[in-house]
RNA sequence: GCCGGGAUGGUGGAAUAGGUAGACACGCAAGACUUAAAAUCUUGUGGGAGCAAUCCCGUGCGGGUUCGAUUCCCGCUCCUGGUACCA
C-alpha cells in the first residue's frame, strides 16, 4: 500500500532539482525569455513566517507555468543583506553583523528550499557581499561623474560639462544644478582655483555633497529618509526624529522627475501604485514671479499655480526658516515677529504635522508691491508655508485658497473675491471660473488669464511660467556601519573618487559599532581608514550608503551575478531585458520602486543597459496578517473557560500560541505543557471542547500568532502549503493567516494521488481511451487555468483543480490520456507530487520539461442547455433544450411548460426576452 | 481633509461585455465503517414559513436605470491602505 508520502516525495524531488540543475537559466536567443522576480528579502533573525512566501509562491507558479509554455525563465532569489537590525544586534552583542547576517541567510535559504521554489540558486546575490557592492560603488562613481543636461534630456559625462565651462562658462549650459549656482564665464572658470572648480562641479554632479536639513534620529545615531520616518518617529524602533542641518551626500533624483512621471505611462502596474508615485513626484505647473519689497531693494519670489487670481492677493507669507523673513522685520514688529520665528523654527516636524489645525503667524512690518496693480500688501511669516517647497514664499489669495482663507480669517486680513461665484461656504478654488475685479484680465477665464499674466511678467522681466516638483533630492548617506562604504576620499575638505581599480572599497573592521566619542560615524573607529594617492594619504568618507542603494539595481546583477569586470554583461542584460513580472508589497511604492527606476534610467543614459524601466508588470501581494487566539482565565483562578460560555464569569483574555490551537480548538495537553504555570490548569469545556476566541492582528512574536512555514511543511508538506497560501484568497488582498481550511487542500492532494492508484494503493493507470466526460473535465480545468494565469487569480485555479479531481474521482477515471496532462496542469502549484506522479507514469525527465496541454474548445461544446425560465425576473422553471433551437422555438417550449403555465395563469406574457444559451424571461 | 481598495452564508471566498447568487473549501449536523477514537466515506447545510410540493426574504444602507442589478448610475455608513499645510 503506497500512501501519499509527502515527506519522502518532497525531499526526493528537491534533491533531484538541485542535482540536475533543473532551474538553471542561461541566455538562449532561440527561446523567448521570461524574467520573473520577487522583491528580495532582508534576512531578519526571526526567519521566514508564512506571510513571506505568499508572493514567492505566486511568482513560482507563473515561472513554472512559463517554463511549460516554452519560455526561458529567469527566476532568481537573493538577499538585501545590509540593514539596521543586524547592526543593532551587533551593538548589543558585539557580534559582527556579517556573522549574524550569514547565519540568517543560511536559515532563510533552508526555509525557502523547503518550499520547493524553482529558483536558480546559482544566481543568488547578497548586497553586503563585496563582490556585489563593488558595483554599487561603481554606479555611485558614475553618478558622481555625471550631470543632467536639459538640452539632451539625459545624464552626460561631467567631462563634457568641464569642457563646456572652459569654452563658454555656464551661461549657455542648460543643466540641473543647485539653486544657488552663480553664473560665470569661460575666463572666470579659467581663474578659478582647483577648490572653486570642484565646488562648482559639485553643484552639477548627480550625486553631491551638500548641507541639507535631514531627519536625525539620535537614538539610532543616523539620518533617516522621509519614508523611514512615520509621524515623527523612526519606522524601525519607533525612536523620536528631529530636523537637523548636516553635510550629506544626495542623489539628484529630481533631475529625473519628469521622466519618472512619464515612464509610469509605459508600465503595467496597478493604478494606485502609479498614483502614489505621481503624488510623490508632485508635478505642478505654475508661475514664478517676484514681488518688490516697499522702500527696499529686497524682493520676494513666489511660486503659484493660480496666477489668474493675482488681483486677489491680500498678503504674502514666508516660511519661518526663511532668512529673508528675518531681514524684513521692522522695529515695531521685532518683539512679536522674532519670538514667533523662534518658536516656529524650533517646533519639530512632528509637532507641525500633528498640529495642522492651529493657525499661527506674525506680521513682519514690511510691505510688498503687487506688480499688477501697484497695491501695497503685508508680508507675514507663517508656519503653514514650507521652506523646502517652491520658493518658501506664498502669494496668499484668501478668497480662493482654503489655507489662505483660514489664515486671513484668523488674523482679520482682507478677503477679496476675484472669481465669480458664491462665497457662502468660505473660499472656493473656482478653477476655470469667470474672473472679476481683476484689471486687464477681468472677464477672462483661467487659462487665458494665466497666459496674459505670464506674458505681462515676462515683458517686465519679473516672472515666468514654471514647473515645480514636490519630490526632493534623495539623501544618500547614513551614519552607520553596516552599509556600503562610499568610494570617496577628502583632500582639503573636498570629495574625490577613489580609482576604479581600487574597488571594492571594503568595509573596515571596527572595535565597536557605535559612533565615536566626537560624534563621527562608526567608520571613524576604523584604523587606517584612509586612501593613498601619489599626493599623499587622505581620509575616506565615514558615512555609508542607505539601504536602498543595493536594492536599486540588483535585478541587473541576477542576469550576470559573478561578473568581475562589469556590473552585468550588456549582451546578457539585453537578452533578459526588463522584469516581466515583479511581485512584492506595495509599501515600497515611493522608496525602492522609485529609486530603482531612477538608477535604471541613469544606467540607460550611460548606455550600459538598453531598458529605461526595470519592471514592466508588477503585482502587489497583500500582507498576510496574524490571527491571534485567546483563552479566558477566570479571574483569580487557574481555570480557563471556553469562548462560547465565558460570559458567565469574569475573565481575562490571554494570548495563546496559535500553534497549539487547531480550528480554534485548544489542545489541552499542549497547553498545559506550554508554560510551567499552566501545568495544573483546569478547563470548563463547551460540547466537550475548549474553544478559543480570535482576533486579527499583526503577525508578531509577542502575540504568539507567528506561524512558521516549516511547521506547516512538517505536518502537511510543501505542496499543501503552496496550494493553501494561494487558496486563501486573491493574491492582492490583505488577509489573516488561518489554517482552518488547510485540511481541505491536503485532502485534495490525497485525492489527486488516489486517482493514479487503485484501492489497494498500487499505481494503476490504464491506457484505454478516455470518455467524453473525462476529457471534458480535464479541458474545463485547462481553460480555467489559462484564464486564471492571465488574471493572476490563483485561488480560483486551486478550486478548479478540486472540481476536476472530484469529477474524475466520481468517474473513476484512471486513463493515462487524462492523468498525464493533469499532472502537468498541477505541477506549477504542487510541483513535488506532480514530479512523482510524472515519474510513476514512466517519464525519466523532469515534468518541467514537458509541454502545457493545449486547450481544445471542441471538448466543451454542449448540445443542450438547461435554460432558467424566469417570470418577472424570478426563477420559476428550468428547461433542458437543445442549443440548436432558434428563439421562437425556445419561446414555444417555454410557454408549453407546465410550471410556466401555472404562473402565467392563462394569460399571454407582455414581453418575452430570450437570450439563446443564457436565459428565458417572461414579463406578465 | 485628499487619493486608492473594500463590504456576499457560521468562516475563507466564487460569480461582473448586467442573465440560475453562494462554485470550491472549512465548520456544523446526521449516517456508514470501528469495541472505541482518529482517519475515511455518504448525505444535508443562506435565513424564515410549511409534513410536503412550494412560497417569502436575501450580496453594508437608501434611491435610480433595466424584462432582469453582487455587477451600471446617484447619495450615504462602516472598515482598510496611502498621503498630509506642496501654494
Amino acid at each position: 500500500m503506497v500512501e501519499y508520502n509527502f515527506r519522502e516525495i518532497e525531499q526526493k524531488w528537491q534533491a533531484f532539482w538541485k542535482e540536475n540543475e533543473t532551474f538553471k537559466a542561461e541566455v538562449d536567443p532561440n527561446r523567448p525569455k521570461f524574467y520573473s522576480l520577487d522583491m528580495f528579502p532582508y534576512p531578519s533573525g526571526a526567519g521566514l513566517h508564512v506571510g513571506h512566501p505568499l508572493g514567492y509562491i505566486a511568482s513560482d507558479i507563473v515561472s513554472r507555468f512559463k517554463l511549460l509554455k516554452g519560455f526561458n525563465v529567469l527566476h532568481p532569489m537573493g538577499y538585501d543583506s545590509f540593514g539596521l537590525p543586524a547592526e543593532q544586534y551587533a551593538i548589543q552583542t558585539g557580534q559582527h553583523p556579517a556573522i549574524t547576517t550569514e547565519q540568517n541567510i543560511t536559515r532563510y535559504t533552508e526555509q525557502l528550499k523547503n518550499i520547493g521554489f524553482a529558483f536558480d540558486w546559482d544566481r543568488e546575490v547578497r548586497t553586503s557581499d563585496p563582490a556585489y557592492y563593488k558595483w554599487t560603488q561603481w554606479i555611485f562613481m558614475q553618478l558622481f561623474n555625471s550631470y543632467y543636461d536639459l538640452n539632451a534630456d539625459k545624464a552626460l559625462s561631467i567631462d563634457a560639462l568641464i569642457s563646456h565651462f572652459e569654452k563658454e562658462g555656464n551661461t549657455s549650459v542648460k543643466a540641473v544644478c543647485d539653486d544657488d549656482t552663480p553664473t560665470f564665464t569661460a575666463s572666470d572658470w579659467d581663474t578659478f582655483s582647483e577648490r572653486e572648480k570642484q565646488e562648482m562641479l559639485l553643484k552639477y554632479r548627480l550625486t553631491f555633497l551638500a548641507e541639507t536639513t535631514v531627519n536625525w534620529c539620535a537614538a539610532l545615531g543616523t539620518v533617516l529618509s522621509n519614508d523611514e520616518v512615520k509621524d515623527g518617529f523612526s519606522e524601525r524602533g519607533g525612536h523620536p526624529v528631529e530636523r537637523k542641518m548636516m553635510m550629506q551626500w544626495s542623489m539628484r533624483i529630481t533631475a529625473y522627475a519628469d521622466r519618472l512621471l512619464q515612464g509610469l505611462e509605459k508600465v503595467d502596474w496597478s493604478e494606485p501604485i502609479k498614483e502614489m508615485q505621481r503624488n510623490w513626484i508632485g508635478k505642478s505647473i505654475g508661475t514664478e514671479m517676484v514681488f518688490q519689497v516697499k522702500n527696499s531693494d529686497k524682493s520676494i519670489k513666489v511660486f503659484t499655480t493660480r496666477v489668474d487670481t493675482i488681483y486677489g492677493v491680500t498678503y504674502l507669507a514666508l516660511a519661518p526658516e526663511s532668512e529673508l523673513a528675518a531681514s524684513l522685520i521692522t522695529e515695531d514688529q521685532r518683539a512679536i515677529a522674532e519670538s514667533y520665528i523662534e518658536v516656529a523654527k524650533n517646533r519639530s516636524e512632528r509637532e507641525r504635522m500633528s498640529d495642522v489645525k492651529t493657525i499661527s503667524g506674525a506680521f513682519t512690518g514690511s510691505y510688498a508691491i503687487n506688480p499688477f496693480n501697484g497695491e501695497e500688501i503685508q508680508i507675514w511669516v507663517a508656519d503653514y508655508v514650507l521652506a523646502g517647497y517652491g520658493t518658501g514664499a506664498v502669494m496668499a489669495v484668501p478668497a480662493h485658497d482654503e489655507r489662505d482663507y483660514n489664515f486671513a480669517k484668523h488674523f482679520g486680513l482682507e478677503i477679496r473675491q476675484v472669481i465669480d461665484g458664491s462665497m457662502e461656504n468660505g473660499s472656493f478654488p473656482g478653477k476655470g471660473g469667470l474672473i472679476i475685479n481683476s484689471g486687464f484680465i477681468t472677464g477672462l477665464y483661467m487659462k487665458e488669464a494665466m497666459e496674459k499674466c505670464i506674458e505681462f511678467l515676462e515683458i517686465k522681466g519679473i516672472g515666468k511660467g514654471k514647473i515645480q516638483f514636490r519630490m526632493r533630492d534623495a539623501i544618500f548617506t547614513r551614519q552607520r556601519y553596516w552599509g556600503e562604504p562610499l568610494p570617496v576620499y577628502f583632500k582639503d575638505g573636498l570629495p574625490y573618487l577613489i580609482e576604479e581599480k581600487d574597488l571594492p572599497l571594503v568595509l573596515p573592521e571596527v572595535d565597536k559599532y557605535l559612533p565615536t566619542e566626537d560624534g563621527e560615524p562608526p567608520l571613524g573607529r576604523a584604523k587606517d581608514w584612509t586612501y593613498k594617492t601619489a599626493d599623499g594619504e587622505f581620509p575616506l568618507e565615514m558615512s555609508t550608503m542607505p539601504g536602498w542603494a543595493g536594492s536599486s539595481w540588483y535585478f541587473f546583477r541576477y542576469m550576470d551575478p559573478n561578473n568581475d569586470s562589469v556590473f552585468a554583461d550588456k549582451a546578457k542584460t539585453d537578452y533578459w531585458g526588463a522584469v516581466d513580472l515583479y511581485i512584492g508589497g506595495s509599501e515600497h511604492a515611493t522608496g525602492h520602486l522609485l529609486y530603482s527606476r531612477f538608477w535604471t534610467k541613469f544606467l540607460y543614459d550611460l548606455g550600459v543597459v538598453s531598458i529605461d524601466e526595470p519592471f514592466q508588470k508588477m503585482i502587489n501581494q497583500g500582507m498576510i496578517q496574524g490571527r491571534s487566539n485567546f483563552v479566558y482565565r477566570i479571574k483569580g483562578t487557574n481555570t480557563f473557560i471556553s469562548h462560547g460560555i465565558r460570559d458567565q464569569y469574569e475573565t481575562s483574555a490571554i494570548h495563546v500560541d496559535v500553534n497549539i490551537v487547531n480550528n480554534d480548538q485548544l489542545n489541552l495537553d499542549k497547553f498545559k505543557a506550554w508554560r510551567p504555570d499552566l501545568a495544573d490548569a483546569e478547563f470548563i469545556l463547551e460540547n466537550g471542547k475548549y474553544v478559543c476566541g480570535s482576533e486579527v492582528e499583526k503577525m508578531s512574536k509577542s502575540k504568539y500568532n507567528v506561524v512558521n512555514p516549516d511547521d506547516i511543511i512538517e505536518r502537511y508538506g510543501a505542496d499543501t502549503l503552496r496550494l493553501y497560501e494561494m487558496f486563501l484568497g486573491p493574491l492582492e488582498q490583505f488577509k489573516p493567516w488561518n489554517t482552518n481550511g488547510i485540511d481541505g487542500v491536503f485532502k485534495f492532494l490525497r485525492k489527486l494521488w488516489n486517482l493514479y492508484h487503485n484501492t489497494t494503493g498500487e499505481f494503476a493507470v490504464s491506457n484505454e481511451p478516455a470518455s467524453k466526460e473525462e476529457i471534458k473535465a480535464l479541458h474545463k480545468a485547462i481553460k480555467k487555468l489559462e484564464d486564471d494565469m492571465a488574471n493572476f487569480s490563483f485561488n480560483t485555479s486551486v478550486s478548479s483543480f478540486m472540481i476536476c479531481v472530484n469529477e474524475l474521482t466520481a468517474l473513476k477515471s484512471n486513463k493515462r490520456e487524462i492523468l498525464e496532462p493533469l499532472a502537468i496542469l498541477v505541477s506549477p502549484y504542487a510541483p513535488h507530487i506532480a514530479e512523482e506522479l510524472w515519474a510513476l507514469l514512466g517519464h525519466t525527465t523532469s515534468i518541467t520539461t514537458s509541454v502545457f496541454p493545449e486547450f481544445k474548445e471542441e471538448y466543451l461544446v454542449e448540445s443542450n442547455f438547461e435554460y432558467p425560465v424566469m417570470i418577472n425576473g424570478k426563477l420559476r422553471a428550468k428547461l433542458n433544450l437543445s442549443l440548436s433551437l432558434a428563439v421562437p422555438e425556445i419561446e414555444k417550449a417555454a410557454l408549453a411548460d407546465a410550471n410556466v403555465q401555472k404562473w402565467l395563469e392563462g394569460e399571454a406574457p407582455k414581453k418575452v426576452i430570450i437570450v439563446p444559451g443564457k436565459i428565458v424571461n417572461l414579463v406578465v
